[in-house]
RNA sequence: GGCCCCUUCGUCUAAUCGGUUAGGACACCAGCCUUUCAAGCUGGCAACAGGGGUUCGAAUCCCCUAGGGGUCACCA
């Protein structure tokens, strides 16, 4: 058996959802997996609604997630000829047919089937027009559409990967539009034909496509093509049970790359919505990992109500594993945007921005909570957290022990955290009092909050003479504005 | 409305061809660890949509009902 070939075929008229991406992603798993093609594709036969841009962020919304493809992109506006060719050959074959009906007489049609309570379907009025009259009317320069010759009964029988044999009655299908009066093709007829031309092996595709697949199928059979195997998988619906929209949040790949998440953790949550390896294996998979693991008939059938929350403490999980060169690349942005470094960095704010981030990087769950949880270590403008401030500021004797706190850092001749340590366990045995009772203030003075990473830590970061200063500092504040 | 698909904890899901105390993950709660907060560890709460069948035995097979979603365009 020849290698398999897949396809992702957005059409460029909004950013790419995490619908799409986790559709994009089966498809790359799946050629990974088998050694297969992976196949680009803008259809855009769409010219009121396709636009360039979004084909941009498209490209770079698929790199950033590292779903690269072997092929394309293609464009479907390029490849008009083909769609027009396989039309002649169709209508030659007398398998199409023009027609020459008119918006308003269907729009008439389809409000008459609405009163009495049924569907329109296309009657058929054009399919036997005589040669002359056809000739008459193209003579008056009438642009006609083609429609596809479809069976009066039967059924039509689509077999899927995921959800078996679905059929359908033919004569719920009329004869629908392959080439419009413009010239382009309808979708249902220029996928199809991608897909037979391009020698798609299995196309992978939303549920949503499900039920234009018999259309699909119906065109390749009149052109005699063997068909693909197809795979529509559940589609991913939002909190509420509905299609995902603007209104639900963060939807786009996009948005949440603005929200401090970083690749690996998308693909890794959104890889869970309508799969999973099984049982009790590991759900933390890098894309190889995943790659190999994949497969089709793991797929579920049920359509995922995409919620945030895990998606985060995915993120924080990579986030604490990631490599250190990488996050902080990644970081960097969200400690531009609140205005924590300047780009370009010098080696030692480089250095420092390591550090910074090594000691914070624990107890984030998105790059901007990185970002946000390290102001301290840049600014010295922050405030003092209320109800701290309260409980430990109020002490006896506190701005004296701060001070003295302050003055025995000061005296060390190596400043790091281990030494910081010793001396504030010495300091409290020499005056007789718990670790707690210096830690906390010292925590408040340094930081502002009650919160964050080991204290000796953030000692060391910060270093000898801004410790010291932010401790006098503490101290002046408590005996003056407090 | 016609047609098509789907229905297991709040959410994502597992349960080889019918036999499980219905498992895991996130969230939540409690405890442990600890200078705080996280992280980590341990434990807990929590589901087979409803009703009929078939069967010794059904989450699993069949039917009905309900609910959700999709699709029926000269949109994709």
């Amino acid at each position: 058996m020849s290698a398999p070939r897949v396809r992702f075929a957005p059409s460029p008229t909004g950013e790419l959802h995490i619908g799409g991406a986790r559709t994009a992603l089966f498809n790359y798993l799946f050629a990974r997996g088998t050694g297969g093609v992976f196949v680009l594709r803008i259809d855009d036969t769409d010219l009121e609604r396709s636009r360039d841009q979004y084909i941009d962020k498209l490209v770079a919304s698929m790199k950033w997630l590292g779903l690269d493809w072997d092929e394309g992109p293609y464009s479907q506006s390029q490849r008009l000829e083909i769609y027009r060719e396989e039309a002649e050959i169709l209508i030659s074959g007398k398998l199409a047919y023009h027609c020459f009906c008119t918006t308003e007489e269907l729009e008439s049609g389809r409000e008459a089937a609405k009163k009495e309570g049924r569907t329109f379907l296309y009657p058929g009025t054009c399919r036997n027009l005589s040669p002359e009259k056809r000739e008459k009317l193209l003579a008056e320069g009438q642009k006609p559409v083609v429609r596809l010759l479809t069976p009066d009964n039967g059924q039509t029988v689509v077999s899927d990967m995921v959800r078996g044999e679905v059929s359908f009655e033919n004569s719920g299908l009329d004869d629908f539009i392959i080439m419009k009066s413009n010239g382009l093709p309808t979708y249902n007829f220029a996928s199809i034909i991608d897909d037979l031309k391009m020698e798609i092996t299995h196309v992978i595709r939303a549920e949503e496509h499900l039920s234009n697949t018999p259309r699909q199928q119906l065109c390749a059979m009149a052109l005699g093509y063997k068909l693909p195997i197809f795979a529509h998988v559940p589609m991913i619906l939002a909190p509420d049970r509905s299609k995902l929209s603007k209104r639900h949040g963060a939807t786009s790949v996009e948005e949440f790359k603005d929200g401090g998440y970083l690749p690996e953790a998308l693909i890794n949550y959104i890889v869970l919505l309508g799969w999973s390896p099984g049982g009790e294996e590991e759900e933390i998979m890098s894309m190889d990992e995943l790659a190999a693991k994949f497969s089709l008939d793991k797929v579920t059938k049920t359509a995922a109500i995409y919620d945030v929350t895990k998606l985060t403490w995915m993120n924080g999980n990579y986030i604490r594993d990631y490599p250190i060169d990488q996050l902080i690349s990644e970081a960097l942005p969200f400690y531009e945007n609140i205005e924590l470094v300047t780009r370009p960095l010098e080696d030692n704010e480089q250095a420092y921005l390591e550090k910074v981030v090594e000691t914070v990087r624990e107890r984030a769950k998105t790059l901007a909570e990185l970002a946000q949880v390290s102001t301290y270590f840049y600014r010295d403008d922050y405030d003092y957290d209320q109800k701290g401030a309260a409980k430990h500021f109020q002490k006896e004797g506190v701005a004296d022990l701060l001070r003295q706190a302050a003055g025995s850092l000061l005296k060390l001749s190596l400043f790091n955290a281990e030494a910081a340590e010793e001396k504030f366990n010495n300091l409290c045995e020499e005056l007789d009092i718990s670790k707690g009772r210096l830690i906390a203030p010292t925590r408040l003075a340094l930081t502002g909050r009650m919160d964050g990473p080991g204290l000796f830590a953030i000692m060391e970061v910060l270093g000898r003479e801004k410790t010291a200063a932010r401790l006098f500092r503490a101290a002046e504040f408590i005996e003056t504005e407090f």
